[in-house]
DNA sequence: CATTATAGTAGCGAGTCGCTATTATTGCAA
DNA sequence: TTGCAATAATAGCGACTCGCTACTATAATG
């Protein structure tokens, strides 16, 4: 077997087994994957269609996993003002009350040496980085790396969006970043 | 955030994106990774409680999963002479042919050096193993690495089932495999 | 033997997921 | 200005995963 399939069979193993853990409580991998983007996405970065880019699925899908999070309570809904299409998603505190609890990967993770872990972070970050640019995704990394950033006296400015940053803001997820 | 969740959220995400992309094709993900498996399992190996255990999923969705695979023609089953409860799947000729294709995650490997890959490689086990480890898993490694396993002039013996292997074998996942 | 354990499966309900409409709304161009 | 194409969200469909609870058949154990 080439190595590269060893790879992507070690990741997906990874993955299915903390999955597999997961459905214990109340949201599956898929809910849970949401919440998680939702926890680190800026204002501008909320609405079904960038959950949905962000998580490699479609808007309806999407729009149906919002809608079961807004159900159980993890999660309310906002019409944007400005573009009436739009609607924008945000935690509520249940929802950010959703940790990084009873999962396989993060107890394993906790076993590992520092040293390890900035080795597996790096790698899976490089990882990720050559598979958005082989397949045209969209990067969604923080604002505070972006080109359009400029930082000022406390947190920053976007010059695409025209709207100052403040210092927590710089250190989301936003669907318009572009790697400086 | 903490570091250990953004390895989470960056493996999750990878096997996602995998995920997705996987879909166009006569297969969906969880048949994919069960027909990898049972590419890379030993004859002893191969049956649905087998298959569960390395997904981290239950008989009953497993045994779902390989009458689907059956029904697409791509393993057939056999149903064990000496223990008359036991069935055990393999790939047909068609099965066999599902290779690494289409996968944004192979896509991405290729693009990286040599080097990259031997990192990410070793990290990606060194999380696995972890994994396995702190949450009681079993291990799924290959005969030759395996505590039972006696080397011979060709292939080797298995000292717990008390049969011989082939070359071939030697490199096979077993599920009685206990690390040396 | 009787009991207990194990292997596989059926069927249920919730939910994912890709797909194809459908409805609003917005932006653009003639 | 009006008309048309693009975009955002969603509904509904069918195939499927997945955890769960039976249930059957077979095997092992005391």
């Amino acid at each position: 077997m080439k190595s590269n399939e060893q790879i992507r069979a070690l990741i997906n193993r990874l993955s299915r087994l903390d999955a597999a853990q997961n459905w214990d409580g109340a949201l599956n991998p898929a809910q849970r994957a949401a919440v998680d983007y939702l926890a680190r996405a800026n204002r501008f970065s909320r609405s079904p269609s960038h959950v949905a880019d962000f998580l490699g699925t479609t808007r309806g899908t999407t729009s149906q996993t919002l809608k079961a999070l807004m159900r159980k309570g993890f999660v309310s809904e906002e019409r944007s003002s400005t573009d009436k299409r739009s609607t924008s998603y945000h935690l509520t505190d249940m929802g950010r009350s959703v940790g990084g609890t009873g999962s396989l990967l993060l107890a394993a993770l906790e076993k590992l040496p520092q040293n390890d872990l900035a080795n597996i972070e790096a790698s899976m970050r490089r990882l990720l980085n050559a598979a958005v640019r082989e397949n045209g995704l969209k990067p969604f990394g923080i604002c505070r790396t972006c080109l359009h950033f400029k930082p000022m006296e406390t947190g920053g400015y976007c010059t695409l969006l025209r709207v100052a940053l403040n210092d927590a803001e710089t250190e989301q997820i936003c669907h318009e970043q572009v790697p400086a």
